[in-house]
RNA sequence: GCCGCGGUGCCAGAGUGGUUAUUGGGCCAGACUCGAGAUCUGGUGACCCUUUCGGGUCGCAGGGGUUCGAAUCCUCUCCGCGGCGCCA
């Protein structure tokens, strides 16, 4: 949610930062916003004058009883301003809410190292590293690979829970849980902490951390409670401060999460959708830092090199990118993907790292103080990063690490967490 | 799931229909001091109007209601604690 105060006093710079997204309909809402608050802060002005001719006139009944004088007058004044104040204020609850609304619709204001483009093909690439393997056999796709070794039952999948899910055999599960354990070890040693969050969450915060739009197409409900799974643990990471006033020397707390991500993936036709690329339900393991603003464009690249070097040692080939702003979605200042090179030779999102500066922050209302004992003082700004998406790390080492005989080899960093095993063969 | 008790400011905690949210503590500023401590004084959240000075409204878990007037009465929801039931 962007700052009110902002909008009233610098609407040039919010607009010419909206432009840059090329939707219409956000200007055009930018617009109401301005036009609601204005109306919203004339009916406050007047319900602020009513009320406090009603808080004279109780005033002068309390004297009047107290004095034993007749207050039948003064009480049938009152009772007409106070039908005034319930209508004024029904008005002003309504324009209120016109406000608040259009603010929870708004985007996040984009830094401007975010390249300008229309959508995915104008992201710009920042580095590579490594390089493609080299076959001298016609590499398969990873669901080819996983069928073949028996490691993924994808039809009675199908069959008890629906397309996008899928049964994962033998080894494939063991290398699911080593990609976590991995990823958990990783960051644990670069001092973010551990959290495995509940997988539903309330309506209100899940309001606080992601887009409306949101709640249609990819979140599961619990029917007849107000519950939601969660898409990813980033969401019940960030709304675990709701509503707290953090102590600066309590800032930065880094985390990393570990959950299950269930993901309703509606309207995605057209898109990659093969294998496990997209799937209703995948394990992740994901960065989260709730840091000072000042602090937040450091972190971002903290990041952005704990993401790249778990990559690197599991010898990965990737790119990187920068997210450019048709692309960049509704929360996030800035984004970088990181995009994973795969057997059919294009590379694709693996993971996404976003500095979120207040945005989330605001909606969910976690703010921080200077000391113990002060007022707060500003909001905390968040950020998060995919670790590892088990998932599509599964797919990518697959790929990359496939042998000619059908066989995958393990990557080094990976065995100790596999029992030793160094290889998947067929059985 | 049922019954009972509770939720008040940065924290503790009083307040059962009437100007002004009792009192401690914390924090900030000022006074005193060579300095610190102790002490004293003032301040300490949100919002609206106002260029400033200042004025006003709100805020007692959240929503709705009763009333001229609600922290206080009614109602629903959320959260916490205790008891009962169920349960891996």
């Amino acid at each position: 949610m962007l700052d009110i105060k902002l909008i009233r006093e610098n609407p040039d710079l919010v607009r010419r930062n909206l432009e840059r997204r090329q939707d219409p309909e956000k200007i055009r809402l930018l617009e109401e916003v301005i036009k609601y608050d204005r109306v919203w802060r004339s009916l406050t002005t007047k319900v602020n004058e009513l009320r406090r001719r009603r808080n004279l006139i109780s005033a002068e009944v309390a004297r009047l009883k107290k004095e034993g004088r007749d207050t039948s007058e003064k009480i049938r004044e009152g009772e007409r301003v106070q039908r005034e104040i319930k209508k004024v204020e029904a008005e002003r609850e309504r324009y209120a809410r016109l406000v608040r609304n259009g603010l929870m619709r708004l985007p996040n204001l984009l830094h401007e190292s975010v390249p300008f483009g229309r959508d995915e093909r104008d992201n710009v690439e920042i580095r590579r590293w490594g390089e493609p393997p080299k076959f001298n056999f016609k590499p398969k796709s990873h669901l080819e690979i996983a069928l073949d070794l028996g490691l993924i039952d994808a039809e009675r999948a199908a069959k008890v829970a629906g397309a996008g899910f899928f049964y994962l055999r033998d080894e494939l599960v063991l290398l699911d849980y080593a990609i976590m354990r991995f990823a958990m070890d990783f960051l644990t040693k670069r001092g973010y902490r551990l959290v495995e969050p509940p997988f539903m969450i309330k309506r209100r915060p899940y309001e606080g951390v992601t887009a409306l739009e949101d709640f249609e197409d990819v979140l599961y409900k619990i029917e007849g409670e107000d519950l939601y799974l969660i898409a990813t643990s980033e969401h019940p990471m960030a709304a675990m401060f709701m509503d707290e006033v953090l102590n600066k020397d309590d800032l930065p707390i880094k985390l990393v999460g570990v959950s299950p991500c269930f993901r309703k993936e509606v309207g995605t036709h057209g898109k990659y959708t093969k294998g496990l690329f997209r799937m209703h339900q995948f394990n992740k393991v994901e960065q989260f830092i709730f840091c000072l603003p000042e602090d937040s464009w450091k972190f971002h690249e903290e990041l952005q090199r704990n993401s790249e070097e778990m990559y690197q040692a599991l010898g990965l080939h990737y790119r990187v990118v920068n997210v450019c702003t048709g692309d960049i979605g509704t929360i996030a200042a800035k984004k970088y993907d990181i995009e994973v090179w795969m057997a059919d030779g294009v590379y694709r999102e693996i993971g996404s790292n976003s500095n979120c500066t207040d945005y989330q922050a605001r909606r969910l209302n976690i703010r921080y103080r200077e000391k113990e004992g002060q007022p707060p003082k500003g909001y905390v700004h968040t950020l998060n990063n995919t670790a590892l998406a088990t998932s599509r790390t599964m797919m990518a080492i697959l790929e990359q690490y496939q042998q000619e005989d059908g066989s995958v080899i393990i990557p080094k960093v990976l065995r100790p967490y596999m029992n030793g095993l160094k290889k998947i063969e067929k059985k």
